[in-house]
DNA sequence: TCAATGTTTCAAACATCATTGAAACGTAGA
DNA sequence: TCTACGTTTCAATGATGTTTGAAACATTGA
């Protein structure tokens, strides 16, 4: 369960274009995920840039990394990124389920149906 | 549909202690909203601070105002929010719809049922 | 019209973040 | 072991964001 704290972390990481952009492009690239140069081509930062803000989304807990071989292999991290829309949308439902009923509609079209 | 310069702002929006409390108070206290003084109160910073946050949620388009006498009250933008919920989660599906599902069973348990 | 209330604007001070280039680090292959 | 490659660290700079208190603004009721 996610914490204000985390909470804002998680936002504040997604609040940059070049973090934002990162976190999109890793998140296509589904759970293989992506390394840091092709990131970095990807997202058109310099390798300096790209490792300042991929440690600013793994301090936010939004990805991970893992070496392989010369590379990095950074991907997204799903659960967390899960929970922080839980966090979102934790309390809107208090007596009012009409209020996030659209979110949910919005993103059940998005996947074909949960297993 | 929200462009990434959208989400960027809502996001950054999102990403401060003060304005993430005031969203999710607004959030609980649903379509009605709530006056700036009550909304200062609850969230605990001056007035003064409390009108800066405000005007920057406005502009990334997650609070609307509406002046009622004296007061100004203020309410959730809930479509604004949908909305940031499907960017983020947009691309997430592509031919791995297991990725997003744990999103979407969160969202699905948290609201009844969409009508 | 005056005083009281609720809120915003402004300017100043302070704190935090983003970008850059040079240097260092770790790994792999010759 | 040497060199090349991919990535990170560091220090410096410039740009943005946050907070504060005083003043201004809009609305209401006397």
């Amino acid at each position: 369960m996610m914490d204000e704290g985390q909470a804002v972390a998680a936002f504040a990481a997604l609040g940059q274009e070049h973090r934002l952009r990162i976190v999109r492009r890793l998140v296509t690239a589904g759970p293989d995920g992506l390394a840091a140069g092709l990131l970095a081509e990807a997202v058109g930062v310099s390798a300096t840039n790209l490792s300042f803000h991929l440690k600013e989304l793994s301090r936010a807990g939004l990805v991970t990394a893992q070496r392989e071989g010369r590379s990095i292999r950074y991907r997204a991290a799903y659960p967390d990124l899960s929970a922080l829309i839980q966090f979102l949308m934790r309390d809107c439902c208090q007596g009012r389920p009409e209020v996030c009923a659209p979110a949910v509609a919005a993103l059940s079209t998005c996947c074909p149906e949960p297993a």
